[in-house]
DNA sequence: TTATTAATGCAACCCGGTTGCAAAAATACG
DNA sequence: CGTATTTTTGCAACCGGGTTGCATTAATAA
């Protein structure tokens, strides 16, 4: 009663989440199967992964659309994960941050949830 | 020597600014001006006013730019303001919130700036 | 093994945003 | 004030991320 199949094509992306830590965007992710894969058919392997609470996205820079792994405390109807994404705009990688948000309190509006998304420079580019 | 030059459109959009204190998208910008301004016309508007330091932008829901008035202490060079932003899931509003966020620090990352983006209800919308 | 259902490829499409260029409007300047 | 200069504008075409409908193919159920 699997509602998702395990094609190859959901394999070797789920593979491919497993090698890489750090986010993926999409763009990169239909570049890197091209030939292998259809554009739609990675963006909808990617929407059922979120479907299934094992990635989750965000957005970046440009608006552009970004996958990470979910970490094990991020479960399938509890999306929207509750930790910042962070770009190192010298070498453009994207990675989830481990730690915890805390989300304000603002008068008169019930907040539901949150979004961060901090922009620097990474370890190995702080010269 | 103004660089930008005070022209009816210019004059509209700043106009139509002081009476919307709420967020504007690009998209109901470019809507709300059709027939008296080009769509280009109007994102090029745009960003000679964040240019300016009058308004700035940030991103929306679905990768959408939205732009706001500029408070006082919004200044030409310092921008990506940090403050939230918010938008209310029921009825679509999107406001600039006057709290300060406090940006995190992370280990072995220098962190530059930051974009909060929080949803959920308005007052109004709270039943 | 076959029937059923989900996944894929393809091509066309949608839409937010950008660009090059010629025409029009602002400003500078004598 | 009238002209030269520079910025804006409109237009039309384009770009690219993302979506959709549909027929074909691959997984799972039975």
């Amino acid at each position: 009663m699997g509602i998702i199949r395990k094609t190859k094509l959901v394999e070797a992306l789920l593979q491919h989440f497993e090698q890489h830590t750090n986010a993926l965007s999409v763009v990169n992710l239909v570049e890197h199967f091209k030939g292998k894969a259809n554009k739609s058919t990675v963006y909808r392997i990617l929407d059922r992964l979120q479907d299934e609470g094992l990635v989750h996205s965000f957005r970046g820079q440009n608006g552009l659309t970004w996958y990470a792994k979910c970490s094990t405390d991020c479960s399938t109807n509890h999306h929207r994960d509750i930790h910042p994404h962070f770009q190192c705009q010298q070498c453009g990688k994207v990675e989830c941050l481990s730690i915890k948000i805390d989300i304000p309190h603002v008068e008169a509006r019930r907040i539901e949830s949150a979004e961060m998304f901090l922009i620097g420079r990474c370890e190995e580019c702080t010269s």
